[in-house]
DNA sequence: TAGTCCTCTGTAAGCGCTTACACCGAGCCC
DNA sequence: GGGCTCGGTGTAAGCGCTTACAGAGGACTA
């Protein structure tokens, strides 16, 4: 029996074993709980605990449960240049928001969340996929940060859980939000409430599944309501406030007939897209409306406050890790793919009143969790 | 040599060496790159590894090593509530934004960023330290996450780094910006280039040091230029733009005369502050100025564009980092405390036109980072 | 009083990896 | 040709913990 085993002035079990003269099996038994221990036992363990402050060994135990209690979150996550609006500066409030909300769920349920980027960090790419794998008992993949082909590879490791992404995977499981429902709403609000046929949809990157189910699902709800969208290759965008402006400023040059709602993929670019119409002397709404996605907090604060829809940014992430620790504690999943609702916060920039308040909520057939999860994480049946 | 040891799918080296035809060491060998191997050894292996996916157990690396590669950020991160713009979201950008440049910089290093939060997870408190700091090798305490006493007998477990701290730990790296020299800064443009003699300053909450420390910075620059500064109790608000916004109104209620430029501890309650303004019928900056302080992304952005500090908030976290891995391996450390530069951001909601771009930066002594870190990390000696 | 159960605690075998040390054989020198 | 050196590999100990199994007493029962 090897006492004091590390010079480090770090504790072990063996420290505190020594420390409450018991053997380092009733150590262990103390801290986990299970098994009986006479009381008085238990507080000389404790109390060396204490004494020396002592903090089990993540990693020892991690080997020996094989389980870590980590789980991991994978996100583009460049060191972006000098220019603030960069191009990545779109992903912050994204990314960020449902890191935290992750995080938050993860704590809840035992486990810590590990940040890992794509940018840097080699998810997939190796004969290694790169080694971080290893750290964690289950990943969280945002939208694109991995391809496709990717996927199935690492989930065959550990569980996998897609976020915001096309949805099409066997191997993982996928978490987005209800895209379709909600630029259906919005399309409703600009054609039928507020009478506008002619509208233009500015898009982030053509390549994210998100951008693109946004796009379809309002081109075809305007069709459909008896509108009309501009083709979208002539507003096509990169998710940034910058890109965008530039996109509503190249539009307005044309000569031909200008929409007259513009809505955007997200917040921010509904911001680059009011500010190059201010510059060019546009009024927002009187000449132009605009609407964003996202529901950044902002938002509501810009001149006009921005009419946009609200997604569940920490949802999303808390949704993501539930079906992670689900998975880690061999609980059936109801389905292979989650979805959350979204909802239409109508603001001034689409031509409402102040005042005027959330119309509608895409909801889907949901069902509260049965745990103490305050959220609302809703799920479908696929 | 118990081969094929794990029953579920996952390989471990036991089976990469089978496969291979070599023993475990020679596996380990191969993968870690110390110590020769012959070529066709080498090849071998490293086919085993490919076709078996192979990823090695980090909680096993992290055994045998005494390291784990993994580092702690702690923050506040409770699930606020459904009002977007509740107490908590002003942490959003700059918590956020600080995890950023630590996880690029921690990946850089070969690190990982484990995200712990004291909403939930107890940090310090018990008798276990919340177990959590089992999982990391080193920890970045945010401003405010735990309580001063708490934090050394953290730190004799884990080295530890403070981020926007009060700078007041013997046991513990601190690592911040410099307020006051940005606060001179944003005095001196207002009271001397402005001409401007009455201040208010809005307040944080009154017990986060970074708050503190931009309040005296400023009362004092603005007095000894010749202005003054109105009572910070009667302007305290709470960092978000709702909690600005509702004390510069109830401001505007009292009958005195109304000061000429409000300053605010940050970007967030500038904007409630400039929507308090708008919704009184006061324009800004022709009857108010107004200035924050972080230049959050979109405040170039807003109508008018916010005249603000801008804080290194990615240099900053990966500055902490930069602190612990230093010490993980063993380098001297310069100083216990860093403290990062800032820089005025002129726009035009202090008067200035359009166009006007940056006059100042609080530079300190400081050097380059030596290595490949492409921002600039300074130091000065404490 | 002996036998039977518990209750509580110790012993020891892993968990998957790294690495000090031992060892083997080939090439070399004299 | 025997002894050396040394490159390349295997053996085994140990990292700090959990937990199956065993065992020592004490409390009961008959």
């Amino acid at each position: 029996m090897p006492a004091q085993r590390t010079a480090e002035g770090v504790p072990t079990i063996y420290h505190v074993a020594t420390a409450a003269g018991v053997s380092i099996a009733t150590v262990s038994r103390v801290l986990n709980g299970h098994a009986k221990i006479r009381p008085a036992t238990e507080e000389r363990v404790l109390a060396a605990v204490r004494e020396l402050g002592y903090v089990p060994n993540a990693a020892a135990q991690g080997l020996s449960k094989g389980l870590k209690r980590i789980l991991g979150l994978v996100f583009a996550n460049p060191w972006w240049h000098d220019d603030p609006l960069s191009i990545e500066e779109t992903n912050l409030l994204f990314a960020d928001t449902v890191i935290r909300g992750a995080q938050w769920n993860a704590d809840r349920h035992g486990y810590s969340l590990l940040l890992l980027s794509s940018g840097v960090t080699r998810i997939g790419h190796g004969a290694l996929f790169g080694d971080v794998i290893g750290k964690v008992d289950g990943l969280v993949l945002l939208d694109r940060v991995v391809r496709q082909e990717r996927v199935a590879p690492i989930a065959k490791r550990v569980p996998v859980v897609l976020l915001a992404g096309s949805g099409r995977s066997r191997s993982a499981v996928t978490v987005r939000v209800d895209n379709a429902g909600a630029m259906w709403l919005l399309a409703e609000h600009l054609v039928l409430h507020h009478g506008m046929r002619r509208t233009a949809f500015v898009g982030g990157l053509p390549d994210s599944p998100d951008n693109l189910a946004r796009l379809e699902a309002f081109e075809r709800a305007v069709r459909e309501l008896g509108g009309t969208c501009e083709p979208a290759e002539r507003w096509s965008a990169d998710w940034t406030s910058p890109g965008a402006a530039r996109v509503v400023r190249r539009r307005l040059e044309d000569k031909r007939r200008q929409p007259e709602a513009i809505v955007c993929a997200n917040d921010q670019m509904a911001i680059g897209a009011m500010h190059a119409l201010a510059t060019a002397g546009l009024r927002v709404p009187d000449d132009v409306a605009v609407a964003g996605f996202d529901d950044i907090p902002v938002s509501a604060y810009l001149s006009p406050p921005l009419t946009t829809i609200r997604q569940p940014m920490r949802e999303l992430g808390a949704a993501a890790v539930e079906s992670l620790v689900k998975r880690l504690e061999g609980v059936a999943l109801d389905s292979r793919e989650v979805v959350l609702p979204t909802k239409l916060i109508v603001r001034e920039s689409c031509g409402c009143q102040a005042g005027a308040s959330e119309v509608g909520e895409a909801t889907l057939p949901s069902r509260m969790l049965a745990d103490g999860a305050r959220s609302a994480l809703s799920e479908t049946v696929a």
